[in-house]
DNA sequence: TTGTAAGCGTTATCAA
DNA sequence: TTGATAACGCTTACAA
C-alpha cells in the first residue's frame, strides 16, 4: 500500500508542493484554476492527506480523547454522547478509549491518546486506579484533562462531579420516612470517591434519623448485576433479609430483586429497592426501580466545556469543580402501599 | 505548554538526538550507562515520546480504529472488548468511535481515524449509510478494513457476519410451531442488508408452512425502545392486534411488549414476543424476553483476526467472510401454557 | 559505542 | 500567485 502525497500530485502537475498543499487549505491565496486543476489531479490519484505530518508541524490535533472504565452500561456512553455534542461543534474529533477496570490498560489508553497529540483528555477512573501520581504528573505539566465521575479527591485538577453525598441521603431518608428500618446499603467499589460519598450519604441520613447502622449493613462488591445477585443470595442463605436496600447502583438493585423475588419475596411489601444512577433497565425491571437519576448528557456537556476553556486559556487557568445535580425518581419499588 | 523532545535532551547531556533516541529503542548497541543517564535524565526533563513523529517515519502506528453506529445498548461495546481482547494481545490500541446512527459523522469519524496513522479499522455502518463509495475507494486502495454485522452486500471486502436470515426463520418458526398464525414483524431500518435478512427469514419460514404474509404485518422503523412503543401504540389504537410479534431487535420487542401490557394485554396470553440480539433487558423484563442470541464477543474476535491477517498479508490477500451462528433462547415471552 | 545527516508528509516563511 | 526551503520530532543508515 503506497501514500500518496502532495510531492507526488506536485511532481505530476510540474509545480510546488507549497502550491499543493494551498490547494487543500483554503487560506493562502491562490489562483482558482491552479487549485482546481490540484484537486482533481488529487482525487483521482486516490490522494489522502496525512494528518499526523500536519498535526506535527502544526502541533495540534483537533482531536480529543475519552478515557472510560466501562461501557456495557448506558451511563458512559450517554456521557460520551453529551461531550461528543459540544465537541463536534466545536470542530473537534472524539476518540474513545475504555480499560476495562483494569487500570494497565487505562494507563496505556491514556498513553497511547496523548502520543496520538490528542489536544486534551476527558477521563472517568477504572476502579483499580490506585495510583494516580501519572494523571497528577500529566496535569501538572499543563495538559488540558477534566476527570469526571470516577477520580479521587487528592487530585488537583478540574472535575465535573454528581453530588453523590446529596442524593444518596435524600435516597436514604426516603426509604426511612416511608417506615423502613432495617436498610442495607449495597456500595459497590469501596474504594471510590463516589462509592465513599454515597456511603456517607447512607450513614449521615441514619444519623439525621437517630438510628444506628450496623457495619453488616454495608456491603461492598463490584458494579454489576451478578454482583447484586451474588450478595442476594448470600443474605437469603444466612437468613439476614433487610426490609429495605439502597444501592449504589441500578445494576446492584436489579441483580438483587431479581433473586429475592425468585425466591418468593414481594418488592415493595417485603423489600424495597431504591437504585442510583438511573438506568433503561430500571425502568422495564417489574416493578419499576425507583432511583436517583444523574444528568448524563449534561456531565458530559460540562467536562467538554471545561475542556475547551483549559485549552483555550492555555497556562493561565485554574482548576475548577463542576457539581450536578440530580433528581429522585420515585417508582413501585420503593412505596409502601397503604 | 511546551514540548521536550530528544533534542533538548541531547542538548542538555551534550550527546546526540541519535545516541538519545536509542535510549529510548533497546534495538542498537547503546552504551548501558549512557542509556541509563539518558532515561532519567528523560523523566526528571518530563520527557513525552511524541508518537506522531515516530509513527510518520516508521510509516505505522499499533492502532487500530473502531466505528460504531452507537453504543447505548450492550450489542457493539461487547463486540468491541472481543475485538479489544486479541488486539491488546498483539499489542495493538484501539480507537473507538461512535456515528450516532449518523452519515457525515461516521466519514469523520473514519477520515479522523485514517489521519491518525490506524494500522486498520473495524467497521459497523450507521442507519443512515447508503453511499459505499468512500469505504470502497478505502479497500480497493489497500487499507486494511473489515465490515461487521451492519453492512453492505455490494462491498467489496471482508466482512464478519451473523447469519440474520436462517435465525430469523428459525425464530419465526418457532412461533409458527406454537400455532401463531397472525405474526407480525417489526423489521427496524428497513435499508440495511441485516433487517433484509431478517425479514426474508420472517417471510420464507411462511412460506414453507404455507402461510401468506400480508404486507402490514411488516413494519419499518428505527431501532430503539420508544419505536417499538410507538408502533404498539397505534397497533392498539387500529385495533390491529397481532398474535405474534418478531422483532428485529429486543429494544423493539420490549418498547411494544411494555405497551400492551400496560393496555391489559398478556404475554404470551394474548401476544406472544421474540425478539434478537439477546440483550441483558431482556432477562430482566417480565416474562423474559425470548430471543435469538449472538456471538458478540465472536464477532469481534474474528473481526480483529481478520483485520490482524489482512494487516501481515499487505497485499495479496483476498476478500473473506465469516458467517458466525448463534442461538435461539426459547423463554417465557413466547411459549404458549397448556 | 556514538555522531552526522537524510527523510517521513506536512505547513509556514520568505523571496521571486 | 507561486516556489524554495526550513521546520515539526523522530528513526536509521552510514561514518567515525
Amino acid at each position: 500500500m503506497k501514500y500518496i502525497t502532495i510531492k507526488d500530485i506536485a511532481k505530476k502537475l510540474n509545480t510546488s508542493v507549497s502550491t499543493v498543499s494551498r490547494a487543500f487549505n483554503d487560506k493562502s491565496d491562490i489562483n482558482a484554476k491552479t487549485k482546481e486543476v490540484v484537486l482533481k489531479t488529487a482525487k483521482e490519484m486516490g490522494y489522502r492527506q496525512n494528518r499526523m505530518a500536519k498535526n506535527l508541524v502544526q502541533r495540534r490535533s483537533f482531536n480529543i480523547g475519552i478515557v472510560v472504565p466501562e461501557f456495557v452500561n448506558s451511563f458512559f456512553p450517554e456521557v460520551i454522547m453529551g461531550a461528543q455534542d459540544v465537541l463536534f461543534e466545536k470542530g473537534y474529533q472524539v476518540l474513545i478509549t475504555q480499560s476495562n477496570e483494569c487500570y494497565t490498560t487505562e494507563l496505556k489508553n491514556v498513553q497511547s491518546l496523548e502520543n496520538s497529540m490528542v489536544d486534551g483528555l476527558l477521563i472517568s477512573l477504572s476502579s483499580e486506579t490506585a495510583n494516580i501520581d501519572y494523571y497528577q504528573d500529566l496535569v501538572n505539566s499543563g495538559f488540558p484533562i477534566i476527570f469526571f465521575n470516577r477520580t479521587y479527591k487528592e487530585i488537583k485538577a478540574s472535575k465535573v462531579l454528581f453530588n453523590d453525598y446529596k442524593w444518596a441521603m435524600f435516597a436514604t431518608e426516603h426509604l426511612i420516612r416511608q417506615g423502613y428500618r432495617n436498610i442495607y446499603h449495597f456500595q459497590g467499589i469501596k474504594t471510590l470517591t463516589l462509592s465513599r460519598e454515597r456511603r456517607r450519604g447512607f450513614m449521615d441520613a441514619h444519623k439525621k434519623h437517630k438510628i444506628t447502622v450496623e457495619p453488616h449493613q454495608v456491603i461492598t462488591s463490584g458494579f454489576f448485576m451478578e454482583d447484586g445477585e451474588i450478595i442476594a443470595k448470600k443474605l437469603i442463605k444466612n437468613n439476614t433479609i433487610p426490609d429495605a436496600i439502597f444501592a449504589a447502583n441500578d445494576q446492584l438493585a436489579i441483580g438483587a430483586m431479581n433473586v429475592f423475588k425468585n425466591n418468593g419475596y414481594k418488592v415493595p411489601e417485603d423489600i424495597a429497592f431504591i437504585g442510583f444512577s438511573e438506568s433503561k433497565m430500571g425502568s422495564i425491571v417489574e416493578p419499576p426501580l425507583s432511583s436517583v437519576k444523574q444528568p448524563t448528557f449534561e456531565i458530559g456537556k460540562q467536562a467538554a466545556k471545561l475542556l475547551l476553556d483549559q485549552i483555550e486559556a492555555g497556562n493561565n487557568h485554574s482548576p475548577q469543580t463542576v457539581m450536578l445535580d440530580g433528581e429522585l425518581h420515585i417508582r413501585e419499588s420503593s412505596q409502601k402501599k397503604i
